[in-house]
Formats: C-alpha cells, sequence, structure tokens
DNA sequence: TGTACATCAGTGAACGCGCGTTCACTGATGTAC
DNA sequence: TGTACATCAGTGAACGCGCGTTCACTGATGTAC
C-alpha cells in the first residue's frame, strides 16, 4: 500500500529523543525476557510502537543498543536495591531481590541473574557497560562504607543472590526452586547479624 | 564433485555408536563454549569429524542432542567436583572451582556458571536434565550427608560458586574479577570452618 | 512574520547470510537362506 | 561358509525462515533569508 493513510513523516526533534529513549527502554525490557541473541531489533522497534527500518536513525548497530540498553538496565535495578536499602539497610535489599516474584517476572530486574552467562561472553561497549553496572551494584549494597571488608561482603553478597537466582529459575517450577531461594535468603541474613573476623 | 574418494558408506553399528558418543562429547563441550542458540549443528558434526547431513540419523532434533549433552557435562562437572571432594573435601572442590583457570576456559566445566541464564529459559527435556545435574551437583557438595543442614550448606556453597564465577567472568580481565573470586572463595572457606547456628 | 528549500524520522521492500531440517544418493554392513 | 538382498551411516545439495542491515521514498520539520 502506497496511499497516504500511515505514511512515513518526519517526527520533531523533541519527539524523535523521546523516539529514541522508547526504543532504548524497550530494547532493555525485552534483553531481560529474552536474552541478546534471541531479541530481534523487529521486536524491539514494534514494542516501542515502530517498524523496523527506522532503527538506524538512532542507532550505529544492534551493539551499541545493547550497551545502551544495558546501562538503563543497570540503573534500574541499581535504583531499586538502593530504595530497599534506605527503607530497611541490606537485609531489605536481600528480601526484595531472593522473592518468588523476582524469579518468576518475565523481565527480571536484576540483568545479571537474567543474562548472566550471556554478558559474560559478550565485547565491546556492552562488556564494559555490563562491568560499570556491576560496580555499581556493589557500591549500592556496600552502602556507602569503604572500606575492604565492607566491599568483600558486598561482593559475597551479590554473588550469592545471583548465583542463587540463576539456580532457583533453572529448578523451577520444583520444590528445589523454593529451598534455594530460602537457604540463600537465610544464609545471608545470618551472615549479616554476625561479626565477619 | 560425485567422485569415488570421500563418499559416504555405511559405518559398522559399533562405529555408528561411536560416532554418536563423539556428537554428544562435541555438544557438551560446545554449548559450554558459545551457549547453545549459538552452537551450530554444523559446528558440533565438524567438531566430531562429520558433515552435518548426517545428524539426523543419530538425534530426533536440536534439542535431543543439547539435553543429552547437558547431561554429558553434568556428568563429567559431577565427577571432577567430586573427586576434588575426595582429596580434600569441600575446600577443595571450592578452591579448585573458583580459579582463574576455570575463569578463563573456553570450555568452562561448570554448565551453570557457562551457560546458567540460558539454561533458566529453556525447556522441555533440557531443562529436565539441567535440574538433574543441579541435584547430582547438590548431592555431591553435601558429600554424603542427608541432613537438612548440609544440604542447606550445599546449596549456599554452589549458588556462591557460580555466581561469583559468572561475575568474575564479565568483570575478566579487570582485577575486579580477582577480586570477586577471593572474596568468595574466602568467604566459603571461613564459613566451613565455623558452625552454623 | 512569511517564504523556499534542505533535512531527516519513519516506512516497508529487499539484500545476503546462517540456521535447522530434508532429501536423493552411495556403497559397505547386516541378515536371511 | 557363501551368496543375494535389504538396511542404513554418512555425504552434500537444497529448502524455508528469520535475522541484521540497506535503501528508495515520503512529507512534516527545521533553517536561511
Amino acid at each position: 500500500m502506497h496511499g497516504a493513510e500511515g505514511m512515513a513523516v518526519r517526527k520533531s526533534n523533541e519527539e524523535a529523543a523521546r523516539t529514541r529513549e522508547a526504543i532504548v527502554a524497550a530494547a532493555a525490557d525485552r534483553i531481560r525476557r529474552t536474552e541478546i541473541a534471541e531479541t530481534s531489533l523487529a521486536e524491539v522497534m514494534a514494542a516501542a510502537g515502530l517498524t523496523h527500518g527506522g532503527f538506524y536513525r538512532h542507532f550505529r548497530d544492534k551493539e551499541q543498543l545493547v550497551a545502551e540498553a544495558l546501562s538503563a538496565a543497570g540503573d534500574k535495578a541499581a535504583a531499586s536495591i538502593g530504595r530497599k536499602m534506605e527503607k530497611g539497610g541490606v537485609n531489605a535489599a536481600i528480601d526484595g531481590y531472593l522473592t518468588r516474584s523476582h524469579r518468576d517476572s518475565p523481565a527480571p530486574l536484576c540483568p545479571f541473574a537474567a543474562i548472566g552467562s550471556e554478558l559474560a561472553r559478550s565485547g565491546g561497549e556492552a562488556r564494559r557497560q555490563a562491568r560499570d553496572v556491576l560496580e555499581r551494584l556493589f557500591a549500592t549494597l556496600a552502602d556507602g562504607a569503604s572500606g575492604r571488608e565492607a566491599r568483600g561482603r558486598a561482593i559475597v553478597t551479590l554473588s550469592t543472590m545471583v548465583g542463587a537466582m540463576t539456580l532457583a529459575r533453572i529448578a523451577s517450577p520444583t520444590p528445589l526452586s523454593e529451598e534455594i531461594l530460602k537457604s540463600a535468603k537465610d544464609h545471608l541474613r545470618r551472615r549479616r547479624s554476625e561479626p565477619e573476623p
């Protein structure tokens, strides 16, 4: 159809900037849903309400979009964890993370549990962004404390949370899955209440 | 070329059985190297010294191969960890797992750290095999002990190992990567030497 | 403020490519006698 | 043990499909005067 109805038209600069953000947001959602490799640009563009052809007006290639989407996803995850920490400290962050609803979410909040093994194999800008997000989460979990011990605790806490969530997703919907979440939660909470030598 | 040199010929039953095992072994290696979705059947068959067309003489489809490959990879991982446990207990298993060489291996021993997030999204027989492997590793790490506490410890230990290895791979080749391995190792070893309430 | 033209956001068809899967074919192996 | 025929492991070409990317095109927006 070459008629006049749904025809392509130039949008204002402001609108175009919003479009770009919408594409990044859609990608941030989609890559946590279906992995990076399985997420097609057409799917992302459709989620943003566009057709696939316009993608290259905004991004050099898929890699650039993925890097920005990862950064956006990291911001959201760090902000969410930060909010929990403000309300109830690290224990609240742990409890908020190791839940059934986070496990079963189709677009999990934490990119490391969602697409961790894929990130470990990625390169270029995406890899660099993933490392940034990692440092951001460690800093958030260390809660302002700058000592070596606080940092070590934050690293172990996130490692255990990411590993437990990954294994709980694999085990789901078996009772083992709940067992994993509970074991990790109990362990991390108990550790918090005891001084580490 | 329709000549007679490299022509297809029927192999003996014994040889065919060996071929099948070689394909599964090649797949077990390849999926830990490049994820399941990125591993092509042609690549697996080439690694087994064959052309891609013969694949369907041995397997119904890619999914069946992946399930068997996953099971084979799980056997290898459980056996390796079991050997470490026999020699030096859980601490030896931890130390053997959280090493730079395991982190940098192109075909990592542990399928959960290698392709964990992909397994969490998989379905069918592959998913069932992944759950089996998980139970096998928990049993191995619990070291014969059948109590609830021993099992809880094993779950937390593997969760932390898998999470730390995933994050260490993402952080690599940054100093942060070594920091993650060391923090997780110190924490898990220390915990072993203390009774848990 | 109004006019004339260049810009470019977005569309939808088309491209080349690699994938999983299918298929006709070959000829040594397995089997029935 | 020997012969005659069916089986089937493996080959390599071909298929349909979805992907990332490119492109000609449209017409409102942005800009220069």
